[in-house]
DNA sequence: GTCTATATTCTGATAGAC
DNA sequence: GTCTATCAGAATATAGAC
């Protein structure tokens, strides 16, 4: 076995410190978006100086967004996957509290705001693979849990795309409407999600 | 009649220049949001120099953020109230229908962005000011839709207020979806009205 | 009212020491 | 790996001519 790295004890730590900005960045870069968030915003929540993010990502700020937002893209499909195939055998209402409760687990993914805004502030090419990815990490998955919820008669709307889009902004309104009511978003997504199978309207 | 305005052959023109800078900054503004749009951009849109804002709005770009938001709020207030009267003794679905033509209308209105995105970069009075009246012009009005079909017995869901920023939410999605969609984003809000109200299960 | 010119501040990015 | 120092460019804002 080789030594990989020399001098440990000498210009070492690190500390997992690239893991924490990819968490950080992550995490601010979703709340907030790409063009109000700053390199300097991120750099202080990590503890490190700005330029000192330029070690771990030499192409810039572009680079950092695109790094960190395919990586929760990534994440979340890996998860939306497994609790799909988890919960295949359940009824729709008990699939989509399962993928509720996995969304409301992630930092917010506000496809809304990522393609108005985030989207026209990098390049073409950035922004075309990364809304092709969202597209196929989120909603042709959910689309695919729609489709399925239909071919077994328990579902009757044709445009699972619309639905899967519905479906995640729904839940994009619990955790913002969170901030401004008592219940927990779990609860208000469950209640959403009652309504979405069976309506408003009494029985 | 006094003569208000002196020199109008002179230094005049202006030409409805504070009105158009209005339409232009709310368009820009409401669809990528505060930080991502640039005095420039609005400057270039009505056809001056970005200086020449100054003149409308001494106090720069956040002062006219606040204008442009609040004018869209009040404006978007009432024509709400207006349908809302208008198609009082209708049932909730085509009270819902019509709303939803108003608001799709109108430039986008993404709550969730204004506030995990643009409130953060203005200052706190104004991002509080800001926040109550979006609630006061949107939610609100919306609530009490909901409200009154429920005593009307049409609707079972006790959480005005959620309702309302779902079917907001429900909105933006269909103004998004038609970008990737034949259809029209006056039929997806249709269709989705049509889920609220029954659900997606088959009858 | 709108312009040109410019000051000021912010932000992304680079160079080089340790 | 992280820092300090600094640059270049962009963005907001101001001064003053016309």
């Amino acid at each position: 076995m080789v030594t990989w790295v020399t001098n440990v004890d000498l210009a070492a730590s690190g500390n997992g410190a690239r893991a924490r900005l990819l968490t950080v960045a992550e995490r601010l870069f979703s709340e907030r978006g790409y063009t109000a968030v700053t390199l300097r915003d991120i750099a202080n929540d990590v503890g490190i100086r700005q330029a000192s993010l330029y070690y771990y990502f030499p192409d810039g700020k572009e680079q950092l967004f695109v790094a960190v937002t395919e990586q929760g893209l990534i994440r979340v499909t890996t998860e939306l996957a497994q609790v799909a195939t988890e919960t295949s055998h359940r009824n729709l209402r008990e699939q989509l509290n399962c993928i509720a409760n996995v969304l409301l687990d992630q930092p917010p993914i506000d496809l809304a705001r990522m393609i108005r805004s985030d989207m026209p502030a990098i390049s073409r090419e950035h922004a075309e693979r990364l809304t092709r990815k969202a597209f196929e990490a989120l909603i042709e998955p959910l689309a695919r849990v729609f489709r399925a919820a239909r071919e077994r008669g328990e579902q009757r709307i044709e445009d699972d795309l619309l639905l899967a889009g519905w479906f995640l902004a729904m839940i994009e309104t619990a955790q913002i409407a969170e901030r401004f009511s008592p219940r927990s978003s779990a609860q208000m997504a469950s209640e959403m999600i009652a309504v979405l199978i069976d309506g408003v309207q009494p029985r």
